[in-house]
DNA sequence: TTGAACTCGGTTTTT
DNA sequence: CCGAGTTCAA
């Protein structure tokens, strides 16, 4: 490898370090993937060090990958070391030495809704009000305590701690103890606990991980920066990069001291500074600088580019939401028609709820699009059911999936019997999943409600053998098919159900994918992967795609083309961080991340008026626009014919927007010209009535909900079966 | 015990 | 608007 030369002095010297304590300070786009890449595939190819002694942690599971392939691609080989996050690497040390903790290897991980569930059901039985303590405010709290390495013996009482929340902390950690299971908190922390008892263990992780790389640092919390200091050990081959004004996570614990601190705690660290930036142009960075230039608590840095100017940042209002979801899909047509690569596009948003209407209007328009993150695949109601089936199977102490699944398809196993078979269970000091069994061969239930037990503990006794002996897509579809899961939702005329069954499909061949890739995975394996690497690349992978996602999950990303859309107050900034600076200057690091993700192009969107919770808001602009100076800033208007809605119309009629340019944005005086929607109620009265739609042929409406712009219909389709569909966009046509 | 019809409360960001 | 929880009839 000798390309030293396609690397900056300061990127040279931090790839060159050898070994003790590195501290990267790299701003955005700088190249800091580069410089771990480099860092990793020479300290293998030049230093001798063997790929299985390193240990690069990331802070997403895409980051990760994308590493892996960088790193893969620039050391020719398949021989690279463990990359992964925070969160896999822990779960592959428990996996294990968790005996150590007195929990077995095949635990399960609780995402926050099954912690939530566990917690909701100890409150009730600790007979406290469930007002007074809600389930998903101790739980937030509780994970806070985590982050911080604080479990419930920690906690003194003097603190401001009140006693019954230490209470229901501990019996919350009795619970998962009892099911064999660990809650994402726990992943860290427990890995932390297991390190300070077992000396031995720790030195054996220590040798395993000589050398350790952790790529957004400024983003780790207390518990992940205990974790990093026990492995580093003596040795001290830590090298960690970050950026202080990159910092977005504080509301999960992450801790910007890290950063300040770590030349405190590893004296002698060297320190080197990136900050010359490769990725936009030089209007984008001087925007987005100035933007975060607002922030107090930051370490002053200048970040600077050789890159052009480029064109400007443009400026849109709209009179509402839909009115901008339209408007990005146009221009998004626009840059396509141009010859613009899909993949190269991207559009976030402050919160997840924003996505629907975008999603709603790519696809009416058939823009294929990859959605990250958002309503997570593996926590559908559909897949997750599912999912609890496989993981009572591997692990049968975990109660949550247990009484999930008892009576889903439901087989008679109500409230009542749920009840009896609990107390059972307490009694007879036995696992939930074993007093069902003990019950059905006892007298201890009515002989109709034991019929259907017992069936139910056949069930699980032949899922079980088949556990054990078929594959896993196998086991999948037994499990799919001997529940009776799949039958129902095929019998059942909702429309959502056919989405299910399509969602089952998908998980099917998820399975099988999982399992031509890694051979010899086993059930724990998949479960693992599943409640660890959050988003299965939906919507076409590797297609030629636009990306919708978040600005968090923005972070460390980068796109020609970026739109960010409802850029006003109160939605982002967020509402939640206006009486507290430190929450603004940390939305106001997001707004920086989101602008620095773009290399040529940035649009940033606001709509004066907005549906939250169902009713309409009046939204300012966003503050951080006005922090932009305005020789970066084109403001755009928006010429096209909004008015002509697609919507019903007699046969004959494709409706269309492909008649829109790049034109559509052009630059303008201060003053914005917005043209009123008009909104007409389309199907009043028609259900019934056959209409035909491009792709699935000729139907009948059997129902409709909603009004105007949102007015759905229910269509039954001769072929294709039933689907809700959006009038304004389906553009159905009258048979 | 089930499922439909209803109320109520809540939404920032994620491993 | 959505989902979770509750109520009520069968």
């Amino acid at each position: 490898m000798n390309n030293l030369e396609q690397l900056n002095r300061q990127q040279q010297l931090a790839v060159l370090h050898g070994e003790g304590p590195l501290l990267i300070l790299a701003g955005a786009g700088s190249g800091k993937t580069r410089v771990i890449t480099h860092r990793i595939a020479r300290l293998i190819l030049e230093e001798g060090v063997r790929h299985w002694n390193i240990l690069a942690v990331t802070f997403t599971n895409k980051a990760a990958r994308e590493m892996a392939e960088r790193v893969r691609f620039l050391m020719g080989s398949d021989d690279i070391p463990l990359i992964s996050t925070f969160h896999s690497a822990c779960g592959r040390i428990l996996r294990k030495d968790i005996a150590a903790l007195g929990y077995e290897s095949s635990f399960v991980i609780y995402d926050d809704k099954d912690s939530e569930r566990l917690l909701k059901d100890l409150i009730n039985n600790l007979n406290l009000d469930e007002k007074r303590f809600p389930a998903k405010a101790i739980g937030a709290r509780i994970d806070d305590c985590k982050n911080r390495g604080l479990l419930p013996d920690k906690l003194s009482e003097s603190e401001l701690w009140n006693r019954r929340f230490i209470e229901i902390y501990a019996a919350y950690q009795e619970s998962l103890r009892r099911c064999n299971a660990l809650d994402f908190g726990d992943l860290i922390l427990q890995t932390v606990r297991l390190f300070e008892h077992n000396p031995d263990l720790l030195a054996y992780w220590q040798n395993r991980f000589q050398w350790l790389l952790v790529d957004e640092y400024q983003d780790t919390n207390p518990a992940q920066y205990q974790l990093i200091r026990l492995l580093a050990g003596e040795r001290k081959n830590l090298c960690v990069v970050g950026d202080d004004d990159q910092s977005i996570y504080s509301w999960r614990g992450a801790d910007i001291r890290n950063i300040l601190e770590f030349e405190k705690d590893f004296p002698g660290v060297t320190v080197i500074r990136l900050e010359q930036n490769y990725r936009s142009t030089s209007t984008i960075l001087k925007a987005a600088g100035s933007v975060v230039s607002r922030n107090i608590g930051r370490k002053v840095k200048t970040l600077w580019t050789e890159n052009k100017d480029g064109e400007m940042i443009r400026l849109v209002t709209l009179e509402n939401d839909r009115l901008e979801a339209r408007f990005v899909i146009t221009e998004i047509q626009a840059l396509a028609q141009q010859g613009l690569d899909l993949t190269q596009i991207a559009v976030f948003y402050r919160t997840n709820a924003q996505s629907r209407l975008l999603e709603e209007a790519l696809t009416a328009e058939g823009i294929p699009y990859r959605l990250v993150g958002g309503v997570r695949f593996y926590s559908r109601m559909e897949i997750k059911d599912v999912l609890c089936y496989l993981r009572m199977l591997e692990n049968p102490a975990d109660e949550i999936s247990v009484k999930r699944i008892v009576n889903v398809p439901s087989r008679g196993i109500g409230a009542a019997t749920l009840e009896r078979v609990s107390e059972i269970s307490v009694t007879k000091q036995m696992t939930l999943h074993d007093a069902f069994e003990y019950a059905c061969s006892s007298e201890m239930l009515a002989s109709g409600t034991r019929k259907k037990v017992s069936a139910f503990v056949e069930l699980m006794r032949g899922l079980r053998v088949k556990a054990a002996t078929s594959t896993l897509s196998e086991l999948v579809k037994s499990v799919l098919n001997d529940t009776g899961y799949l039958m129902r939702l095929k019998e059942s005329h909702d429309p959502d159900d056919a989405e299910r069954v399509e969602n089952l499909a998908q998980l099917v061949s998820a399975v099988e994918e999982f399992s031509a890739a890694t051979p010899n995975a086993t059930l724990a394996d998949f479960l693992e992967q599943v409640a660890l690497v959050s988003d299965l690349d939906q919507g076409g992978t590797g297609a030629n795609a636009i990306t919708l996602m978040t600005l968090h999950s923005a972070k460390g990303l980068e796109f020609d083309t970026v739109f960010m859309v409802g850029m006003e107050d109160r939605l982002f900034p967020h509402i939640m961080t206006f009486d507290d600076r430190d929450g603004m200057e940390e939305e106001r690091r997001l707004c920086y991340v989101g602008m620095t993700r773009a290399r040529e192009r940035l649009y940033l969107l606001n709509a004066r008026r907005r549906m939250v919770f169902g009713m309409e808001q009046t939204n300012l602009p966003s503050r951080f626009l006005k922090e932009i100076p305005k020789e970066y800033i084109c403001k755009g208007t928006d010429k096209r014919n909004i008015s002509s809605q697609p919507h019903i119309r007699p046969s004959g009629t494709v409706s269309s927007l492909k008649s829109h340019n790049l034109a559509s944005v052009t630059p303008v005086a201060d003053e914005l010209v917005i043209v009123p929607e008009v909104s007409d109620d389309i199907c009043e009265n028609c259900i019934g009535l056959k209409v035909r739609h491009a792709k699935f042929g000729v139907g009948t409406i059997r129902k409709t909900e909603g009004h105007g712009d949102n007015q759905k219909v229910v269509v039954w389709f001769s072929e294709s079966g039933p689907k809700k569909l959006l009038v304004r966009y389906a553009g159905l046509e009258r048979v």
